[in-house]
DNA sequence: CGTCTATTTGAATGTACTCAAAAGCGGTGG
DNA sequence: CCACCGCTTTTGAGTACATTCAAATAGACG
């Protein structure tokens, strides 16, 4: 029931642990189901656990002053979730994370991960490794912003996920690329009547 | 002449280096000066260097296909500068380092920080900590570049970083805030008629 | 003073948004 | 099996925010 192994695979992609520090790590963490529509995590909360998803699908959003939802973020198998900023100064959360799927993960907490990086000091160099190279997307992505027009910038997001545009509503999407639903619908039908 | 204190205090506020850390991490990097226009990385070279800059101004930068500049950060005292892609990978950098001041900083070379972070654990905590902070600013950055329009967001740097405003001219800020030059003057217009 | 660069201005244009309404679609119950 | 409900997607008209282009103005520096 519980499976922990597409984490220590993920893990052992980066580095590699041996079976006590495997048997160590999972000491310390803990598998999680939810249901669709349950949240993870609620804005204004403060970001007890960060989570590495097994299955099941979670969106990370913004509410802004106008009650305006902005998806800043998808989570699938093989991803984190939480509230990066939240988590790290363990202040209130700016984000939500709601499942949009039945989901399993399996949840980090801040105390924890801490405790389990001075222990493993292999586990210090892997969250080292994935933030940087998290950070890396998130530059590109505002670069992606800035340089790309609405289209390309869907027709990106189609292109590098597609199994997401699949599952995710369209609505989702275009909060996700920052337009409107209306406007990635027009989107959509330029691109078929084009060709 | 070298001045690698700004580093330690850096350093320091976050984890407590001894003294003969200090020492060997001193030993592990080495100071440059750079000129105005000079450049630190240009796209296509590997980044081979990551820099911490104790007195100056950067600003990195992408051309894009339409050879248009867009500036993605700027790098004042006590901020870092590289292309983090790049310089993770060893791969060909997407973006531009170019000094807008005469500058002076410290070099971490690829392989001597990765030499260092594996005998100082301290080191390797160090850069973790830190690169969860540039990850989260990264995403609040995105946030804010959806959900508040040109005038809200040139507001919001102005307050934040009323320094660089000073320094730094309005046509790059304009590229940095994602709108045009010309733009970026109605709006400034608008706000001294208005009130 | 002249040159080069940065900033401002205005008119025309384009990209994306708002609002309102209609159409599509999947499930549920009569 | 069809009718209805709720939710998602589409459509269209009008609008707003930001861009492009061209030209004028302002500032900095030798």
């Amino acid at each position: 029931m519980e499976n922990f192994q597409p984490l220590l695979d993920y893990i052992n992609r980066i580095v590699q642990l041996s079976e006590a520090e495997e048997k160590q790590l999972v000491s310390h963490i803990s598998y999680r189901r939810l249901r669709k529509g349950q949240y993870f995590l609620q804005q204004g909360d403060i970001c007890k656990f960060s989570g590495f998803i097994v299955s099941g699908c979670t969106k990370t959003f913004y509410v802004d002053n106008e009650g305006q939802e902005h998806v800043i973020m998808f989570s699938v198998e093989d991803w984190w979730t939480s509230d990066m900023g939240s988590y790290i100064a363990q202040k209130p959360a700016d984000y939500n994370v709601q499942c949009l799927e039945n989901t399993e993960l399996i949840q980090f907490s801040y105390e924890e991960q801490d405790i389990m990086m001075r222990e493993i000091p292999k586990l210090e160099r892997f969250f080292r490794i994935i933030i940087e190279k998290a950070f890396v997307a998130s530059q590109k992505r505002i670069v992606r912003n800035f340089s790309m027009s609405a289209k390309d910038r869907y027709l990106y997001f189609s292109s590098q996920y597609p199994q997401m545009e699949q599952r995710i509503p369209q609505y989702l999407i275009a909060s996700y690329l920052g337009i409107t639903k209306e406007f990635l619908s027009k989107i959509k039908r330029q691109l078929l009547t084009d060709q």
